[in-house]
RNA sequence: GGGUCGGUGCCCGAGUGGCCAAAGGGAACGGGCUGUAAACCCGUCGGCAUUGCCUUCGGAGGUUCAAAUCCUCCCCGGCCCA
């Protein structure tokens, strides 16, 4: 199509997040015309979100700055049945008590990203339980099954790969995508929202809450998804050796937070500045141009940019400080990862291997003694030669701390606790 | 419900009585080269432990000197039939 003439439109496809949509010319022109409510909803399969989730979130933020009011959805009610997009096997079921852990813990990442209030731009945040625990069967059924066609189902992506690769889809699943549609609709009554965002595996459920919503209530709703983001090297974004890279400061501290943008491929560098910072596009395309060794200060920039969106200004700063010192000094620089370890059990000495499973850089004894028989430990620096070398408090460096190491990256500072 | 094929380490996938902690690939981790990049090369890749021991091949039993491999029952999935 043409140029969007709405902001929001134009800059969302600017900056890579527009994969398809229902209607981009409708959706245009109701954009310029009114502020425009719209919704994306979260799952609460964790008590965190991880990267994967952020460029929706991201999107709703985009949506917030251009003058459109965003809802978040908490998937209270659509936990309990799963959503099958995407995933090959059946996800294990959370019981109630277990959705309502991970809610508290997914809800407080949005304050970061949004502004709540009761403006009419401001986000509000609703539970989709509300509207779907209570539903009576036959009822739904009668009122917005008949509206449903299964053999359009069967061609959805999300059904058609669990049967192409002949894996189980229950039946229980196979209602995920209607109980989204309902979502929408129910959005679109209570709350006038009329788009719906999400990653380009949520597309055939956006698409039948649109086709819902037209059928009973003969209303235009619109849906836009984003593209799923992989690095060019084809890895899936946010896995790394300790698992997924979550949104939460409890489960992935601020200083490997910003160690994971820092470590961003070159090529991907301009792509994630777009999807993953407030930056202006002039100042990305000049990043964007940087080479060779200079890309680096592009990627410290992304990695301090993310990291303030997502855990603070102050946060990010602080961290982007502790890494420069770490890794462009040397030092045994505060705000790395940091264990205690009692002072009787220093002063009698532990051997290496154990010093570095503690400090959280090797799952395992094991590990950490092929760790350091690969050369790959440091402790203070210095490339542990035996694993079984006694690590005691005559390790412990004038800063206080005995600063152990796994590989170039990863770096803990045992404390003595008294 | 009947028939049939299948469930192996993080994932995919070989193995079909001992040489199996289990081929191969991918991911991951470490080393080298670099720029805390990619590509490439090398190494590691169940746990504990200084020769060795323990746990693992859907689950529970059984046969055997010896089982991931054979038998019985059970659970889960695919396909075909009803």
């Amino acid at each position: 199509m043409t140029a969007a003439k709405s902001d929001f439109l134009r800059v969302v496809t600017e900056r890579g997040f527009l994969h398809q949509c229902t209607d981009e010319a409708g959706l245009d022109a109701a954009l310029c015309k009114d502020p425009v409510t719209a919704y994306c909803g979260f799952d609460c399969t964790a008590d965190s979100l991880h990267v994967g989730s952020l460029v929706p979130i991201m999107g709703l933020r985009l949506l917030q700055r251009h003058g459109h009011k965003p809802i978040v959805l908490m998937g209270g009610g659509t936990t309990r049945v799963g959503d099958p997009s995407g995933r090959e096997e059946t996800r294990q079921l959370l019981d109630d008590a277990q959705i309502a852990r991970n809610m508290e813990g997914v809800r407080v990442v949005f304050e970061h990203f949004l502004t709540f209030g009761n403006g009419p731009t401001d986000a509000i945040m609703v539970d989709n339980a509300d509207w779907l625990s209570g539903l009576d069967y036959v009822d739904f059924l009668r009122k917005f099954g008949r509206h449903f066609s299964v053999n359009r189902m069967l061609g959805f992506d999300s059904v058609k790969l669990r049967l192409e690769r002949e894996q189980n889809l229950s039946f229980l699943e196979f209602n995920y995508m209607i109980l989204q549609a309902y979502d929408f609709l129910e959005l679109a009554r209570r709350h006038d929202c009329t788009l719906q965002l999400g990653g380009s595996d949520q597309w055939g459920n956006i698409v039948s809450g649109v086709d819902l919503a037209r059928r009973i209530d003969e209303r235009t709703l619109f849906g836009l998804t984003s593209p799923l983001i992989t690095a060019t090297s084809g890895a899936k974004m946010g896995k790394t050796a300790q698992g997924a890279v979550w949104l939460n400061e409890d489960r992935f501290p601020a200083f490997e937070y910003w160690q994971y943008w820092r470590n961003t491929e070159d090529a991907d560098v301009g792509r994630f500045l777009r999807l993953f910072t407030d930056l202006e596009l002039d100042e990305i395309s000049r990043l964007e141009k940087l080479e060779g060794n200079e890309t680096n200060e592009a990627k410290k920039i992304l990695a301090t940019e993310a990291t303030a969106l997502c855990r603070g200004r102050d946060a990010a700063q602080a961290v982007q400080e502790t890494a420069r010192q770490t890794f462009e000094q040397g030092a045994a620089a505060e705000g790395l990862p940091c264990v205690s370890i009692p002072r009787d059990e220093l002063e009698s000495g532990l051997p290496a291997f154990e010093v570095l499973c503690r400090a959280g850089l090797a799952t395992s004894n094991g590990e950490a003694r092929r760790l350091i028989k690969g050369g790959g430990a440091r402790i203070n620096d210095e490339v542990t030669a035996s694993e079984t070398m006694s690590v005691t408090l005559a390790d412990v460096t004038d800063e206080g701390v005995i600063k152990v190491s796994a590989g170039k990256k990863r770096y803990a500072l045992i404390r003595v606790a008294d």
